[in-house]
DNA sequence: GACCCGGAAGAATG
DNA sequence: ACATTCTTCCGGGT
């Protein structure tokens, strides 16, 4: 027999990480690692190399094939009766019952398999193309294996990752560290209660059932199942707690693991379900897992149970729920439960799927985790370091190029997450698509985001799948982001265990919230008591941590990519340039992402969640890469993704650097209304190192460090959108957005044309609402090329003069006034914001040094007197309702009740 | 008196 | 050493 393939193990993860670290692996990623790489080779061409997109054709050839390449004995074709997603949910007991002998070796086979697929599309989003960005923001982040270039692999039928990472999202969320934050994300979104539910809640319910059936359909063996070493691997390793837990653990540190409390508990559910699919940890019965996950449970679940939590017990679930979390799995919470839609098959398999794909995520998980406290840093800062090497406009282009290619991973990472996140919240396509957040991956690799923070704590509770804490907490109007501290001292009773602070009180506990007034998380439905509006959905959240992240780390490049862009274009001009460069950080990353190469690290295009400027630079850039690529993905687009195709396919993006370049002048010009492009800033994106020229202005000026408020929100909360979901994510400005849609086209594409996706529902198998979706974004990224290509030709020329006339006369600051009062009228709503937040001063948080540091704000903000302060925040809160509304275009009418369901805006 | 706001100082954590 | 995210207090307003 050949060797099996390694179990997926997370250990194994570890290694290729250090290897893909290293630049050059990032840029020219190595074959895989992993023995995956023989295996898919091996496979027969007819297989797709996801084994997820299986018919079951495909399945009866990767069974004989298993057959004659491990040795194993027959298998039972009837009980395999099942298309690759079936196929990938089934358990190792489940194989081993259907083929026994051969379980294990088919198990881990399919897990290779999956694993590989998953990474192909993980890496995707945290694409090179800045890899400094995003790396350095999402740490974690997967290891930067370089696979983005696999990313394209239209094969798999999920578009590139966004999809993916939906499903995996989904259920995956869980295995995250981050998980809170995922599971809140996840979870959040899919609405609990109240009727409307998102997709996600479809989807989680959807997982839900599949779980359920998935434990109904196959007698899970007992649990021992797990016992062999390479299955259980990824699995095992989740339920097994400890590892799982440890993952966690380690990525929110170990201090954290009060953290892992809620994470725990969500990590428990996703472990949960992990273990369910898997198999192993839990293969207890079905109940098993709710009560594992569930109460004590947790305890099964390992670490995250109580026990982690010592005393804090983090479970903030157990309190009164005894049931942790359980969300995801627990099955029909009873209550509950949003009966779940009926979802197609389909669906469920895709559910499935995800989780099997969180497992075999897992354990890049983990090793993200792992990294995130250790390699991860160090992978940030590699990529820094990186960075600034690939400071070059080429690199630049790479990088908008890497964007266009598809790396909503690019700004799953760093901002991309946000934009991602956004986009696969929202857009997902409405319906049976796979809602998911794809963010799961990046994000919950970020190792900040433990689950510690309150505003993940509320979403996991908000968001639990079995509304367990809805006596504590409630959405009001999940759409909107609404909702009601039912039982504020019980909530704040939850919180204090949750973070181990028994004195913990509502008042205290409600500072703490309306310190996220000031970063744009949250604001107060006036008149409401108790009840609070979350500004920003998780996704959206989890990127503002990687902002924390990359302002701490990028600072000082900023600082000095400010001044430089300042020094070279002029930007700023005097007072502009001030303000820039008080409000720093943000503006600067405007500057710098347009430097981007200078500054490379900048994670500006990570950041994209919130900057806008990026996503649209990425849109544009996409529109025009797209327009001038033609088939930009096609080369990912082979199923295959072997390395060298990737290879490839990132030459082939260098090459078009140029065309990224002026993709990102395209797009900083279309911009333009929104953003400030400054003289330089058009011509610098199409120079490329001018790009430094190029400056958002934007939201990032004023938003503070962690200020979150940025574009974002008005693209997230303005899209109009709301129709479909395919509108949403266009209009999210996330560039990423934009880029997955070009994906999916291009996948389309790809599939129909090499028919490659099979008959099976693959998940791709779209339904027409899908489809519809699709054709809506891609009728629209149409006409955003066709506006990219007409702005960069604007933005080239623009360029061109601008920098006749620097060289002229440097002194034309006019355009940056130009800019200003330009980016003024966009600007208007932010000032008021900012006042207001100001006004928060929230010195609360660092106090002084953050005054300092932070801000200009406090600058502006006078005096605190008291008076001041009130009506500021008075105004703030107007203010910002105004802009989220306005965004909204829904009205002030704080009460989300009246917006469209359609389309939660929340979470768009 | 409950709720809400926000300043200030400090702790925990990464 | 530093930044972030609270936690804890507190004075003040509604």
């Amino acid at each position: 027999m050949k060797l099996l393939p390694i179990p997926l193990s997370p250990l194994n993860a570890p290694p290729p990480l250090g290897l893909w670290n290293s630049e050059l692996l990032w840029r020219y990623p190595p074959a895989p690692p992993s023995p995956l790489a023989d295996l898919k080779t091996q496979l027969p061409p007819q297989l797709n190399t996801d084994p997820r997109i299986w018919g079951r054709d495909e399945v009866v050839v990767f069974l004989r094939f298993c057959e004659r390449e491990f040795d194993l004995p027959k298998f039972d074709l009837d009980l395999f009766q099942m298309n690759g997603k079936a196929l990938c949910v089934l358990t190792k007991n489940d194989l081993a019952e259907r083929s026994p002998g051969a379980g294990d070796v088919l198990h881990n086979v399919l897990q290779m398999l999956i694993r590989d697929a998953q990474t192909l599309h993980r890496h995707l989003p945290s694409s090179p193309v800045t890899p400094t960005g995003r790396y350095p923001l999402s740490p974690h982040s997967h290891p930067p294996t370089p696979n983005w270039s696999a990313l394209a692999p239209p094969d798999s039928p999920f578009f590139h990752s966004s999809h993916l990472q939906q499903f995996m999202a989904a259920s995956n969320s869980v295995t995250l560290s981050p998980a809170p934050s995922i599971d809140s994300q996840a979870g959040s979104p899919p609405s609990q209660s109240h009727g409307e539910q998102n997709v996600f809640q479809q989807q989680q319910q959807q997982q839900q059932q599949q779980q359920h059936h998935h434990q109904q359909q196959p007698p899970k063996s007992s649990s021992g199942a797990g016992s062999s070493s390479s299955s259980s691997t990824s699995s095992s390793t989740n339920g097994s707690g400890g590892n799982g837990s440890s993952a966690n653990g380690g990525a929110a540190g170990p201090a954290t693991n009060g953290t892992n409390g809620l994470i725990s508990s969500s990590s428990s559910t996703t472990s949960s379900v992990a273990s369910s699919t898997s198999s192993s940890v839990s293969n207890q019965s079905d109940s098993d897992e709710e009560h594992a996950t569930v109460g004590n449970g947790t305890a099964a679940t390992s670490t995250t149970g109580p026990g982690s939590s010592n005393g804090n017990g983090y479970h903030p679930l157990p309190l009164s729920h005894p049931d942790s979390k359980l969300p995801l799995i627990a099955t029909h919470p009873p209550q509950q439960s949003p009966p779940l839609t009926p979802i197609s098959k389909e669906t469920q398999h895709l559910g499935q799927l995800q989780l099997l794909d969180t497992k075999t995520l897992q354990y890049p998980v983990s090793s993200l985790l792992n990294g995130s406290s250790g390699n991860g840093g160090s992978n940030g800062g590699s990529s820094r370091e990186r960075e600034p090497s690939s400071s070059s406009a080429a690199a630049t282009a790479a990088a908008v190029a890497a964007a266009v290619l598809g790396l909503k991973g690019a700004a799953s990472n760093g901002g991309g997450s946000s934009g991602s996140s956004g986009s696969g919240s929202a857009p997902s396509t409405p319906g049976a698509f796979l809602p998911v957040k794809r963010e799961f991956f990046p994000d919950s690799p970020e190792p900040n985001t433990n689950g510690r923070l309150l505003w993940d704590f509320l979403q996991q509770l908000l968001n639990d799948p079995s509304q367990r804490y809805s006596s504590y907490i409630a959405w009001k109007c999940r759409d909107t982001g609404v909702f009601k501290i039912v039982d504020p001292a019980g909530l704040a009773k939850l919180w204090g265990k949750q973070k181990n602070h028994l004195s913990m009180n509502y008042d205290k506990m409600s500072r703490a919230l309306r310190y996220y007034y000031r970063v744009n998380i949250l604001r107060k439905v006036q008149g409401e008591r108790h009840c609070y509006q979350f500004l920003r959905n998780p996704t959206e959240l989890k990127s503002i941590k990687n902002i924390s992240l990359l302002r701490q780390t990028m600072a000082a490049s900023q600082a000095a990519a400010a001044a430089a862009a300042a020094q070279s274009n002029g930007n700023g001009g005097g007072g502009a340039s001030e303000r820039n460069g008080d409000r720093g950080a943000s503006s600067v990353v405007g500057n710098g992402s347009a430097s981007n190469g200078g500054s490379s690290n900048n994670p500006l295009m990570s950041l994209l969640p919130n900057g806008a400027n990026i996503h649209h630079l990425a849109a544009a850039a996409a529109a025009a890469a797209a327009s001038q690529n033609g088939p930009l993905s096609p080369s990912s687009s082979s199923p295959s993704s072997s390395p060298s195709a990737l290879h490839h396919h990132h030459h082939h993006l260098q090459q078009q650097h140029q065309a990224a370049a002026a993709a990102a002048a395209a797009a900083a010009a279309i911009h333009s209304h929104h953003l400030a492009v400054q003289n330089g800033a058009a011509g610098g994106a199409g120079g490329g190192p001018h790009q430094r020229n190029i400056k958002m202005e934007t939201d990032l000026d004023d938003l503070k460090p962690t200020d979150l408020s940025t574009n974002d929100r008005k693209f997230s909360y303005g899209s109009p959108v709301n129709g479909t979901d395919c509108y949403p994510l266009i209009r999210n400005a996330n560039g990423l957005t934009t880029i997955q849609l070009l994906r999916q086209q291009q996948q389309q594409q790809q599939q129909s044309e090499a028919g490659s996706p099979p008959s099976s529902p693959t998940p791709l198998s779209i339904n027409s609402q899908s489809l519809h979706t699709i054709s809506s974004n891609l009728h629209h990224l149409h006409q955003q090329q066709l506006q990219a290509q007409a702005a960069a030709a604007a933005a080239i020329a623009a360029a061109a003069e601008a920098r006749h006339q620097q060289d002229t006369a440097e002194q034309q600051q006019d355009h940056p006034l130009h800019h200003q009062s330009s980016s003024s009228s966009h600007h208007q709503h932010q000032h008021h914001h900012h006042p207001a937040r100001n006004g928060s001063r929230s010195s609360s948080t660092s106090g002084a040094s953050d005054h300092d540091h932070r801000e200009p704000h406090d600058r502006d903000r006078d005096t605190p007197s008291p008076a001041n302060s009130e009506s500021s925040a008075h105004q703030q809160q107007s203010q910002q309702h105004h802009h989220s509304m306005h965004v909204k275009s829904d009205d002030d009418s704080m009460m989300p009740t009246d917006l469209s369901k359609s389309e939660p805006m929340y979470y768009k």
